[in-house]
Parts: structure tokens; C-alpha cells; sequence
DNA sequence: GCAATATCTTCAGTGACTGAAGAGAAAGGC
DNA sequence: GCCTTTCTCTTCAGTCACTGAAGATATTGC
């Protein structure tokens, strides 16, 4: 039986995050002690591990709500899983094609810069010239 | 005179972040109309648009402040403004890294996926399996 | 038995918006 | 001038995935 701390230690998740995985639910409400303190069992951490392991992928909660749903049925055919990878590398790889556009405009910022007074500087100019401006207009999430 | 519509389109901004910025003092409060309703001049679009500029760069709102800040006293070194930018490309040279890794890893779970039933899938198998979990306990940011 | 540490609940806050409800204002057409 | 449609107003709550803090109680080690 392990104690929420030994989870946080073993998994990396602070305590609290632990507690808001039980709160919504993808985690198990645990037994408690007689004084009310959570007690888990391996399984448990394991399914923390699975959570945190999908989060540092860039998995979304829900996606991993999905894909733990797959793994307690392990008779399912697992194109659902295939799929939600599929869709999470798109993501990625969508991500990794918006930031190197970034990256290069920001060279491109840093070394024009003459580095004499703001007046002329190339940083401020880039965000102040409406014509250079990216085009997509819908969502951030550099 | 410009409605907030206007400037909404303009920009590709909705109205509510308008007036959002606005509630967080990105940008002055406008003039208004003896209906109450918000009247720009053409200076406030080229403010605003600096501002999501800065957005799709990745800069956050407290560094466009900065920026901002730095942009109204052009007499200034513009030292400042470069280490800003720089210390952003920084932060998307880091996601990159990031974000190519679990590239590798997504890619490496769906190739190896034999498509047969979840038990044997490679995608969950990869969750499971803490021997192969990323070792960065900190940021997910992805 | 006591002190130190861990855990409990509850609530509020983060960043950067987004959505919705319900009411009033402006614009265009006739 | 009136009517309808569209725009805008304020206010509040919700999003995601946590994070922090306050104040009280439990457990552990010595």
C-alpha cells in the first residue's frame, strides 16, 4: 500500500495532480485510512505512470481518458489507439512546422538588428510591419 | 473611427480578446460613441496588430508589454528588445527539441503498431512500459 | 509521548482567451 | 420615421491542466 507521497515521488506528479487525476476521473478513487489518508496499490501507480507518460508525449487529458479506456479492454482491435497516435504525431508535427517558421523569423529579427537605438530596431520593426505578418489567423499554441 | 468590429476583422482578432486586452491594459480604452459603444483610431489597429504579431511569434503578453514599453520611447537602445527576442528563440528552440523527440518516440509507437488486437498494440504497450518514460519530471508544455 | 513530516479539504489563481445571456445601439432599407 | 438586422455592450462562467496556500488532522520516527 503506498501513500500519495510515495506515488508523487515515483511518478514525478506532485501531489496535487494526483488528487485532480482522482477528481476527474482518471484515476480511481483510492481506499483510504482509518484516519482518511489515501492508500493505493501498484496498479494505481502504474496507471499514473501510463497518465504522465501520455502527458509528456503531448497527449491531451481526454486522449489519454481514450487510450486507457483501450487498455482495460485488451480484446478491442487496436486501430482506436493507432489512430489517436496517428492524430497526436499530426499534431506534433504540425507544432514542429509553426515553430521552426518562428524560429526563422526571429533569426532573421535578432541578427538585423543594427543594435543602435530602438528607433531602428529590427525586432520591433518585424512586430510593428503589418505586410510581414503570418497568415493564419486562427490559433496560437507556440 | 473604428468599430471594434472593424478592428476585430482587421485583425483577425475576436472581439472579446479586443476587449480583453483592453481589461489588461495592452491597450488604452478607446473613445466611445454616446451609445457606449467603443470608437478606434487607425493607431489602435497598428497596437493590436503588433500585439497578436507578437501572439503568433510565441512572445506572451507580459513580453509584448515589455515590448510595447520599448516601442513608445524610441530613443531608447534597443539592447532590450533583442534580449527578448532572443531569449524567445531560445524557449522555441527548446520546444522544437522537444517536440521532435516525441515525434521519434509517436512515430516509433505507430510503425511498430502490428495491428492486431489492443493487447498486443504498440502504442499502449509504449504508456505502460515506465522503462522507456521520457526522464524529464518537469514541464509537459508541449 | 512528542516533534517533524505528510496528508487532508477547500478555495482561489494561472494564461490567454472563449462562450453565452440578455439588453441596448447603430445601420440599412423602405 | 420605422423596422429589422446586425453589432456591441456588460457580466459572468468556463476552458486546460494544473499549482499554491491556509488551516486542520494523521502518521512516522525517535
Amino acid at each position: 500500500m503506498l501513500s500519495i507521497g510515495t506515488l508523487s515521488k515515483k511518478t514525478g506528479t506532485k501531489v496535487q495532480t494526483i488528487r485532480y487525476y482522482e477528481e476527474i476521473g482518471l484515476l480511481p478513487r483510492p481506499g483510504r485510512t482509518a484516519g482518511g489518508q489515501r492508500r493505493y496499490h501498484p496498479h494505481d501507480l502504474d496507471r499514473l505512470a501510463f497518465v504522465r507518460h501520455g502527458r509528456q508525449l503531448g497527449f491531451s487529458l481526454d486522449a489519454i481518458r481514450e487510450l486507457l479506456a483501450l487498455s482495460d479492454q485488451p480484446q478491442q482491435p487496436c486501430a482506436a489507439a493507432d489512430s489517436i497516435a496517428r492524430r497526436q504525431l499530426r499534431q506534433v508535427e504540425q507544432r514542429i512546422a509553426r515553430l521552426s517558421a518562428l524560429k526563422q523569423e526571429l533569426e532573421r529579427m535578432i541578427t538585423e538588428c543594427a543594435g543602435e537605438n530602438v528607433a531602428e530596431c529590427r525586432v520591433l520593426e518585424v512586430l510593428r510591419d503589418h505586410s510581414e505578418c503570418l497568415t493564419d489567423h486562427d490559433n496560437i499554441g507556440a
